[in-house]
DNA sequence: CTGTTAGCGCGTTCAA
DNA sequence: TTGAACGCGCTAACAG
C-alpha cells in the first residue's frame, strides 16, 4: 500500500522571504528581481537570482495571483468542447505552447452540452481569477454570455467568425468561405453531381455556414439539383458510409461526395472499397479538417486544412496583446485556410 | 478594434464578506456553508446559500487555496506528453470528468522531450500549489524525479507498471502482458510467421515491454524465426507501410504483421490495398490501441484496447482517495485491457 | 453551532 | 535603487 507516512505534504517550500534573508535583501527586492528585473541593480539581481537558483526556489503563484492586479496574473482559463477530438487537441497544443512560452499556465475545463452545466463550468473557471478566458465551445447559455459580457475578464472565442458577434474577441475561420471554396474547387475539377454530407447542423453554426457555403457555390456556378443532394448523418465513419449509400441511391450519377468532416469522408472511402468502386474514377470524395490520417489513406484524401495549432496560438497571442493593453487591437482575427488537393477528388 | 474601455477588468466581484453581511452571519459561516455544510445549522445554511445563489457569488479559489491546508486545495496539476494524440486526449477527458465531478480543476501543462524543459514544466506546475500531480509523460530527468520524490505533493503516474518503481503511485497496464496476449492470440489463430513493427523503442519502456512480450510469447509457443521478424519504423502510417514492405521482402511467407500502434497498422493496411493483397487472406494485420478509426477501416482492424478514458478517471480517483487519507491504498493500479477481434487478423 | 483572531506569501504603494 | 507597511479574500484554530 501507499506509504503515505513517508511523504510529507505539509513541509512548506522555501519562501521568498527566506530567499531575501539569504541574499541579504528585502523580500520586495526578490519579488522585483523576478517580475521587473530592470528595476533592480544588476548586481543585486545577480545575487538574488543566484540564491534562487541554488535553493531551487519556486514562486508561489497562488500568493502572487492574490496580490497582483488582474492583468498580471499568469493563468488563462480555457473551456473546450465536451468531446475532445484530435482537432481540438491540436488547438489546445497551440494554446499550451503559446502560454508556456510567455510564462502563463492553462487551466482546462470541459464544456457541456447543456447550458446550465456550461455556465457552471465558466463560473468554475472564473473562480480561479484567470487573466483571461479562451472559449472553444460555443457558448449557448444566455446567462453565461451575460456573465462574460459584464466584462470582468477578457475573452477570446475560437469560433465561426461570420455573422457572429463576439462576446469580446474572436479567432477563427469563416466556415461559409471554406465550404464555398471547396465546392468551387470541385466544380472546377469538372464534377457534375456534388453531394454534401454533414453531421446534424441544428444548433451548430459552423456546420450551418458550411452548408450555406456549399449551396451558394452551386448557385453561383449554375448547378441545380432538383430534390437536393444533401444529407445529415451521425458523426462517425459509419455515418459517412451511410451518406454515400443513401445519396448514390438517390442520384446514381453522383460523382463526388463532399463531407463536412474527414471522419465522414474516411467512412465514405471505406464504403467505396467495399463496393469495389474506384476513387476517384467511379466516385470522388472530399473531406474537411485534414486529420493526420487523411494523408495516409488509400487513396489519399483531398480535404480542407484549418490551421488548428496556429489558431490556438493566435488566440493566446491575441489575449496577451490585450492584457498588455495594446491599442488598435482588432476584435476579430480571421485565419487562413487551405484546400489540400490529393488523390481522392 | 477591441473596445477595451467598455470592459472593466478591475471591478471586483462580490466577496464572501459581503455575502456574510447580507445573510447576517460571519464570513466564517459562509465559508463553512460552502466547505463543510454539516457544520452549519440547516436554516443558517439555507439562508446563506440563498444569498449566494441570488448574488451569483463565485468563491475566489485563489484566496481559498492560499489559506487552505494543501490536501484541501481543489486543483490538480497534470503533465501530458509533448505530442497530444487521440489516446492522450481520451485520458485527459477521463481526468477532466473525474475532476469536475469532484469539484476539482485541472491545470494542464505539456511535457517536453528534453529533461531540462521537463523539470521546468514540473516546477511551473508546483508553483500553483496543486493538491496533487498526475503525470502522463514518462519522467526522465533525475532532478525532476528527485523534486517529486521529496514528497511535497502526491503523484500519480499513468505509465507502464511492469518493472517501474513509481515515484508515488501509478496507474496503467503491463505492456508486456498486452503484447504477449496479442501474440498468443495470433498464434492461436494459426498464423505461422508473425512480424512485429514498432516505432523506435530506445528510451521508451512501454515499447520495450511490448517487444519483450512479443518475443516471450513466440518462445513460449515454439516459434523461432532465424534472423527475426522485427523492425523499427517512424511513427506514421507511412512507417507502417514501410514495415510491411521490408518484412515481407525479408520473409515472403510472412502471414501477419503485429504493429505496436494502430497508426502503423493503418499504414500497413493501406499498403496491402495498394498491392491488391487480400486482408486477411494474403496478409493479416493487427494493431494496438484501438483508435476510433480502427473500427471504421476496411477491413476493420483487429487490435488491442486500453481503456484510456477509464485510466484517466482512475488516476484522478486514486489521487482523491489519497487526499482523503484513505488507508490501505495500493500504490499500483493495474488496468484491464482487451483484445478486440475484428476482420483484419 | 457560531464568531473572532490571525495569518497564508506575495505585490502594491509609498517613503526613503 | 531599495525597503516597510499594508492588504488581497479566504480558512485554520480556537474560544464562546
Amino acid at each position: 500500500m501507499a506509504d503515505s507516512s513517508r511523504r510529507n505534504p505539509s513541509k512548506p517550500r522555501i519562501s521568498m522571504k527566506e530567499i531575501a534573508r539569504r541574499a541579504g535583501v528585502a523580500p520586495m527586492t526578490v519579488s522585483r528581481a523576478l517580475a521587473d528585473p530592470d528595476k533592480v541593480s544588476p548586481d543585486t539581481r545577480a545575487r538574488v537570482l543566484a540564491v534562487i537558483e541554488r535553493e531551487g526556489f519556486i514562486r508561489n503563484q497562488i500568493a502572487s495571483a492574490m496580490s497582483s492586479t488582474p492583468s498580471r496574473r499568469r493563468m488563462l482559463g480555457t473551456m473546450v468542447p465536451p468531446l475532445i477530438n484530435s482537432g481540438i487537441a491540436e488547438q489546445v497544443q497551440g494554446m499550451s505552447d503559446a502560454c508556456h512560452e510567455a510564462g502563463y499556465q492553462l487551466l482546462l475545463i470541459q464544456g457541456a452540452f447543456d447550458p446550465e452545466a456550461e455556465e457552471k463550468a465558466i463560473r468554475a473557471l472564473l473562480g480561479w481569477q484567470p487573466a483571461g478566458l479562451i472559449l472553444q465551445a460555443f457558448v449557448t447559455s444566455d446567462s453565461a454570455r451575460h456573465l462574460l459580457a459584464a466584462g470582468e475578464v477578457a475573452v477570446v472565442e475560437i469560433s465561426e467568425i461570420r455573422g457572429h458577434e463576439p462576446i469580446d474577441m474572436a479567432v477563427g475561420v469563416s466556415n461559409f468561405d471554406t465550404a464555398y471554396a471547396m465546392t468551387r474547387h470541385l466544380i472546377g475539377k469538372g464534377y457534375r453531381r456534388i453531394g454534401f454530407a454533414s453531421t446534424p447542423v441544428h444548433g451548430n453554426d459552423r456546420l450551418q455556414q458550411r452548408r450555406i457555403g456549399y449551396r451558394q457555390a452551386l448557385v453561383d456556378h449554375g448547378h441545380v439539383y432538383p430534390g437536393g443532394l444533401e444529407i445529415e448523418v451521425p458523426i462517425t465513419a459509419q455515418g459517412g458510409a451511410a451518406a454515400l449509400v443513401a445519396l448514390s441511391a438517390r442520384d446514381p450519377e453522383l460523382d463526388v461526395l463532399f463531407c463536412s468532416s474527414d471522419t465522414l469522408a474516411i467512412g465514405a472511402v471505406q464504403e467505396c472499397h467495399r463496393r469495389g468502386w474506384k476513387i476517384p474514377g467511379r466516385m470522388a470524395i472530399a473531406g474537411y479538417g485534414d486529420m493526420d490520417l487523411a494523408a495516409e489513406l488509400y487513396p489519399r484524401l483531398t480535404t480542407l486544412r484549418i490551421p488548428r495549432y496556429q489558431m490556438g496560438r493566435r488566440a493566446v497571442e491575441q489575449m496577451l496583446r490585450r492584457l498588455k493593453g495594446e491599442p488598435e487591437l482588432p476584435r476579430i482575427v480571421p485565419m487562413e485556410f487551405e484546400i489540400v488537393e490529393r488523390e481522392s477528388a
